[in-house]
RNA sequence: GCGCGAUUAGCUCAGUGGUAGAGCACAUGCUUCACACGCAUGGGGUCACUGGUUCGAACCCAGUAUCGCGCACCA
């Protein structure tokens, strides 16, 4: 009836297989017109262009098990999947190619054309990351794929620009931002990442005007920017420098005479005290200059090089080289004084990884909307963060926000819906500041082009990726699977993009839906390498989630992966980790052989409706209801760990159940029921309890396994009728349903004594070289009449010839005996025995007895103690101080048998 | 500088006040008829440090150290 199995499992076919069956059935279609409770996730769009990296593994595989556990509790799950359009990665990968194949940039091809070309390297590599996502056998309903530049999105997008200017939360100005010259656009706060630079620090000297014998000494990092020096600032509590206030300095070159001014700002700890203030070319000095009416002087290109103004000899030089060049003019004057090393922290463009330019330049920005409700709901906990944590860097942010720069100079991205007439269009470009105030006949700010675009010009500028991300979550959705599916339930991102993302949508949520967008926000862990280094191309640390698939399977580099990572702090990676998922894997690949190859004739609980539990409960065995109680355990504590995101503890527990205390101890202490000379009904007993533990095991286990999960379960017979595992409900309630518990807690406690006692008799075996299987018999001395009924079982388990009922046994000098929960066990053995090594071994033991026992008598005679713990803990300890006493006792006794 | 984490076995990590745990690695023994991607047994820890609270602390509190992250920066 059923196929026969192989004895290793092999992934690599099963899992294709499968994921083109759940395809084929809808299986992971979501339905908005379902009337079941809804589920909903939104997958983090990666970019459009990427490849798959372990931290998607990561982050999918919850999203996944997520959804998959949704569905078998009979929800209707939508996973939505997209792409996200990433402005600058994308282009600045299509103009590296450009450069390089045919020495050309973008404005060689003009912007229609380069962006045909966007689009073409957007369908030739665009969508590798969803497929690869598919290997990894995520259910997203992948009919409802998105992108962020889809045309019915774009609308979205311009609409809601259009919105906010209106409203006047947008307006255009000229500011200082971010630049980056390298990509030569502007950057959001959020795109400059800080890193620490070993520079240098150059002493310099400034000779003041009204006195040529006096000189200014100043400090800087960057002399190439003292083109555009126009005033040296002093604190104005300063004594060194106060007589020197409203007197002027020569700035070198090129020579100009500057200011000396007084600016709070000034930290006269710092350096000389004395800043040269560049106001087109650092923040602070900017505001230093709007204080104080500096004029600003631009002495860099957009691309970092030197301008005219700058002087002749570095136009056209780059600041780096500038750097240096400007410190040798200054020694050459004789103004420079010494260089110092220096650490200084340094921004870096995200994306291009060179040092970002404070640059003055007209962009557009945004006054963040719904800022106080965004921060009430994650404080309130209205969206909940996991791990909470994060909500602290949450409302630190949201408290502290400032302006959103929303317009970027690049070509691929959602273009700014603004035009200008073209008559007054290079007036209004250069209009200082530009808001809804100002729109007016001249102005045509839309979703729909103008009528008539021969008269009007479009804002070049195009919007930066995440004022199309922010709308993910419903802007994906059309109004049915709004109306079934929003807000989405779970988010599940990493903690590096909560402001350029989380919170981002969070406010859009609250703005257009007047809702939030989710409930739960689930932050992954960042994966490091073994040494705890960040996963990066560069270091070439980050292995390749394919190749990993490849060796290990889909199943267990999810297993694997999933079960070291821990709630809240990094992941170490490594990649035996993963090799134990396959393992594992194979492990329940062979369990279920091997109850295969028991056959399948006997009836199923499952099928018969007459064949329940209670009915035979005197049929089962304390093997048969301790793995059912413990299955039970298994998933009610499954529940409380997913309930609070501990995935990885989910796992731990599913990797142990089915191991340690399935395959190691239930399948081990039943194997008898299927030799020969066993009774009938043992076998059909023990065959349907196995089939009850595997089903509902494999239930459990799918959201971290499906393929292999899925596979089993129709290989096993569990699919009537063709039904998909995935699509099966998990019952609500325990198997042992209206059993006593009494009844079960007891079989449970007899079946560890014996699980105890065979551990125990094994170590003995063991610590006498006896690995050999049946080679001894063992004699037992029992203390519960139950015990005769588990002696085959005990034997079975310890490998022993036999087992007897010793009353009558008398131990002889030669006889190492054992303490055991089952009584006193002698191990006979044929010739003479190390009496040395036995009596050591007693010995270690009545030490390690004695010390415990000393310990609890210690406590229990503290008045103190039995005063103020728990009654349950003061009995607690006086049961095992007794349990230690006998257990003492009989060591001696044993130890004085052995005599002299 | 401010904030947030972490520090438990060789490694990766569990462990919310009452006997220090798991997996891997290591050692030893197993051609036990599901599985060597396996079975059994074992060795291995001053729970970073210093104080405090408590009858009792890996756990709570304060501080120190080291590592990591975030924010803000002194040119």
């Amino acid at each position: 009836m059923s196929d026969e199995i192989p004895k290793a499992y092999d992934p690599t076919a099963v899992e294709e297989k499968w994921f083109d069956r759940w395809i084929d059935r809808h299986a992971f279609h979501g339905d908005e017109n379902s009337d079941k409770p809804a589920y909903s996730i939104v997958i983090p769009p990666p970019n459009v262009t990427g490849v798959l990296h372990l931290g998607h593994v990561l982050n999918n595989t919850i999203q996944d098990i997520l959804a998959r556990r949704s569905r078998m509790q009979g929800k209707e799950v939508l996973w939505l999947p997209g792409c996200d359009h990433a402005g600058i990665a994308t282009q600045t990968k299509v103009e590296r190619e450009l450069r390089e194949k045919e020495q050309k940039t973008r404005r060689d091809l003009g912007r229609d054309a380069f962006l045909e070309r966007v689009w073409a390297w957007k369908e030739k590599h665009g969508g590798i990351i969803m497929k690869q996502l598919k290997k990894l056998g995520c259910s997203c309903d992948w009919s409802r794929e998105r992108f962020t530049m889809d045309e019915d999105y774009s609308r979205e997008v311009q609409k809601t620009f259009v919105h906010f200017f209106q409203s006047g939360a947008i307006y255009r100005g000229k500011r200082m931002v971010n630049w980056c010259p390298v990509s030569l656009t502007a950057l959001s706060d959020e795109e400059v990442i800080m890193k620490p630079q070993n520079s240098k620090l150059y002493y310099m000297q400034y000779q003041l005007v009204e006195d040529e014998n006096e000189y200014l000494e100043i400090a800087t990092t960057r002399p190439e920017t003292l083109m555009g020096d126009t005033a040296v600032a002093v604190n104005p509590n300063d004594e060194r420098y106060k007589h020197l206030l409203g007197k002027t300095v020569w700035r070198p070159f090129p020579k100009a005479e500057i200011p000396i001014i007084a600016d709070e700002h000034i930290d006269p700890e710092f350096g000389t005290g004395v800043l040269k203030v560049t106001p087109a070319h650092d923040k602070a000095d900017f505001e230093i200059g709007v204080r104080n009416n500096l004029e600003i002087i631009d002495v860099f290109n957009p691309d970092g090089t030197l301008n005219m103004h700058a002087g002749e000899e570095f136009e056209g030089m780059d600041r780096f080289k500038a750097r240096k060049v400007a410190a040798e003019k200054l020694d050459e004057m004789g103004l420079l004084l010494r260089e110092e090393d220096y650490q200084n922290n340094v921004g870096f463009s995200e994306r291009a990884d060179v040092p970002i330019e404070p640059r003055i330049s007209m962009q557009w920005f945004l006054k963040y909307p719904q800022v106080p409700a965004s921060t009430d709901a994650v404080a309130h906990r209205d969206i909940k963060f996991v791990p909470e944590r994060w909500a602290k860097t949450y409302a630190h942010w949201m408290e502290n926000i400032q302006d959103w720069c929303i317009s970027r100079q690049l070509w691929w991205g959602h273009r700014i819906p603004v035009w200008y007439r073209k008559e007054k269009a290079e007036a209004l470009q250069n209009a200082e500041s530009l808001d809804a105030g100002d729109a007016g006949d001249d102005l045509h700010v839309s979703h729909e082009p103008p009528v008539d675009p021969e008269n009007w010009v479009q804002d070049d500028d195009v919007l930066d990726t995440w004022f199309s991300s922010w709308l993910w979550p419903f802007a994906t959705m059309d109004e049915p699977t709004r109306k079934k599916f929003y807000p989405t339930s779970d988010l599940v991102t990493g903690p590096d993009i909560i402001f350029f993302w989380v919170a981002r949508m969070i406010m859009a949520g609250y703005e257009f839906m007047g809702k939030k967008p989710f409930g739960n926000v689930f932050f992954t862990s960042i994966i490091r390498d073994k040494k705890g280094r960040k996963m990066s191309k560069s270091l070439g640390n980050s292995p390749d989630p394919l190749d990993l698939i490849d060796k290990f399977g889909a199943d267990g580099l999810r297993f694997g992966l999933m079960r070291i990572a821990p709630v809240g702090s990094d992941i170490r990676f490594d990649e035996q980790q993963i090799e134990e998922g396959r393992n594992f894997a194979n492990k329940l690949w062979n369990a279920c052989r091997y109850r295969q190859m028991q056959g399948t004739e006997s009836r199923s609980l499952r099928r018969d409706p007459d064949f329940s539990l209670p009915e035979i409960l005197d049929q089962l065995s304390i093997y048969d209801l301790d793995i059912l109680a413990k299955l039970d355990a298994l998933r009610s504590n499954l529940d409380k760990a997913y309930d609070s995101y501990r995935f990885s503890e989910c796992g731990q527990l599913l990797y142990e159940f089915f191991w340690s205390q399935f395959c190691d101890w239930y399948l081990e202490s039943t194997k008898g029921h299927f030799r020969e000379g066993a009774a009938p009904t043992r076998r059909e007993t023990t065959l349907a309890v196995v089939d009850v533990v595997v089903e509902r095991y494999l239930q459990l286990l799918h959201p971290f396994m499906p393929h292999i999960t899925e596979e089993l379960w129709e290989k096993m017979g569990f699919a009537d009728h063709g039904e998909l595992l995935m699509r099966s409900e998990l019952p609500a309630n325990p198997t042992l349903e209206g059993i006593d518990p009494g009844v079960v807690a007891k079989a449970s406690a007899r079946a560890g004594d014996v699980f105890e006692t065979t551990t125990r008799l094994r170590y003995l075996k063991a610590e006498y070289n006896l690995a050999a299987s049946k080679e001894v018999g063992f004699v037992v001395e029992p203390e519960n009449d139950w015990i005769s009924d588990e002696v085959s079982t005990l034997q079975l388990l310890t490998g022993a010839k036999d087992i007897q009922s010793g009353e009558e046994f008398l131990p002889t000098a030669q006889t190492p005996s054992l303490l055991t929960p089952v009584g006193k066990v002698h191990m006979p053995l044929e010739g003479l025995i190390d009496i040395d090594a036995e009596r050591q071994r007693l010995a270690k033991e009545i030490a390690k007895a004695q010390k415990e026992l000393e310990k609890v008598s210690k406590r229990l005679n503290d008045p103190k103690f039995v005063e103020n713990a728990k009654e349950e803990v003061v009995a607690q300890n006086k049961s095992r101080r007794e349990e230690h006493r006998t257990r003492l006792a009989s060591l001696e006794e044993m130890l004085k048998t052995l005599g002299n």
